[in-house]
DNA sequence: CTCGGTTGGATTATAGGCGT
DNA sequence: ACGCCTATAATCCAACCGAG
């Protein structure tokens, strides 16, 4: 903690991340070879490189830097824009610190496909006396023109999974990308490789083997989604009552129904990896999923091809 | 060659146990 | 109660890899 020894791992100093981050605003483009290289020999030349015992820079180095930087920044253009006039409330949503880095998404269902999109943000909210509260809903990847009124206990539902939760065993649906096509399967969880989480969120791994053709793989956390078999299962939890708080503020309803599992860990999943009799693609899409609660056949649309941007 | 993603090591922050 | 020490979690950063 105090009292480092000489690193061993490379550093840029400060002087050298500020002359890199001034090229990089310069050109505001992946540096070319020459000046990569002339920015290595500078440092190099450097005091704080050039005296005996001191690691110099290699060109691979600064190449990495720049490639690291540039990734980091465009992946913070990526944040879903979200307009502040109307109080949105972010459809990812850091509550307090939980396990998979203290972020809760929503999907929500299209009115124009039946498909679940992931939600980037809650636009706004309406009562009608008659029907279920309804929200505005903001679409990852999809702009204003493409907001959606959605009823909340109906076509809102929380994404997100504790890694914990997640336990050798369960019985989960999951993410398969294919060339054609990218859809829900239907998996179980046969090894969890815990990883520390970080900024990113849970790095946690885990292999799932595929019900429908019994192939194998790692998947990250955020391909994994809970496959309900009893649909009452679920209920309200603190997270709910912490999505109240933060989303009231914006004034948004919560699905009454949605409570996700992230109280405390192994929250229930599953009722029981073994008490389903859901073991098929199909079953997925003709009933695994959450949305079956509402039996309107959501759950086709949700097992069907969801659009990942292809 | 670039980009996006992953990995692993290092550093920093925090919580908890223990002795005084 | 306080300070010290240790373990763990959280974060940062460089390196690497595969796809296109």
């Amino acid at each position: 903690m105090t009292g480092q020894a000489p690193s061993l791992v490379f550093r840029f100093t400060d002087t050298e991340v500020a002359k890199m981050e001034e090229v990089l605003r310069d050109l505001n483009a992946m540096p070319k070879h020459p000046v990569i290289q002339g920015l290595t020999d500078d440092f190099n030349a450097s005091q704080d490189r050039s005296g005996d015992g001191k690691v110099l820079v290699q060109y691979n180095q600064v190449r990495n830097w720049f490639q690291n930087r540039r990734s980091v920044q465009s992946r913070k253009m990526m944040v879903p824009p979200v307009a502040e006039e109307h109080h949105p409330v972010a459809g990812s949503y850091s509550g307090n610190s939980s396990s998979d880095g203290g972020h809760v998404q929503f999907e929500a269902k299209s009115a124009r496909n039946g498909a679940w999109y992931n939600v980037a943000a809650f636009m706004s909210h309406r009562f009608i006396e008659t029907r279920d509260p309804e929200v505005l809903v903001r679409f990852t990847w999809l702009g204003p023109e493409e907001d959606e009124w959605v009823d909340v206990c109906k076509c809102v539902r929380v994404r997100s999974l504790q890694c914990v939760a997640v336990l050798p065993g369960d019985i989960i649906m999951c993410f398969k990308e294919g060339k054609e096509q990218a859809r829900y399967f239907d998996a179980h969880v046969l090894q969890v490789q815990r990883r520390r989480h970080d900024v990113r969120g849970c790095r946690c791994r885990f292999l799932v083997c595929y019900d429908h053709d019994h192939s194998e793989e790692f998947v990250p956390l955020n391909k994994v989604c809970r496959r309900s078999v009893h649909q009452k299962a679920q209920k309200p939890h603190e997270m709910m009552d912490v999505n109240t708080d933060k989303v009231t503020g914006g004034g948004v309803p919560i699905p009454p129904d949605q409570g996700g599992p992230s109280d405390k860990p192994v929250a229930p999943l599953l009722d029981s990896p073994t008490s389903t009799g859901s073991n098929s693609v199909a079953d997925v899409e003709a009933g695994g999923t959450e949305a079956t609660r509402n039996g309107e056949g959501a759950d086709e649309a949700h097992g069907d091809k969801i659009d990942v941007g292809a």
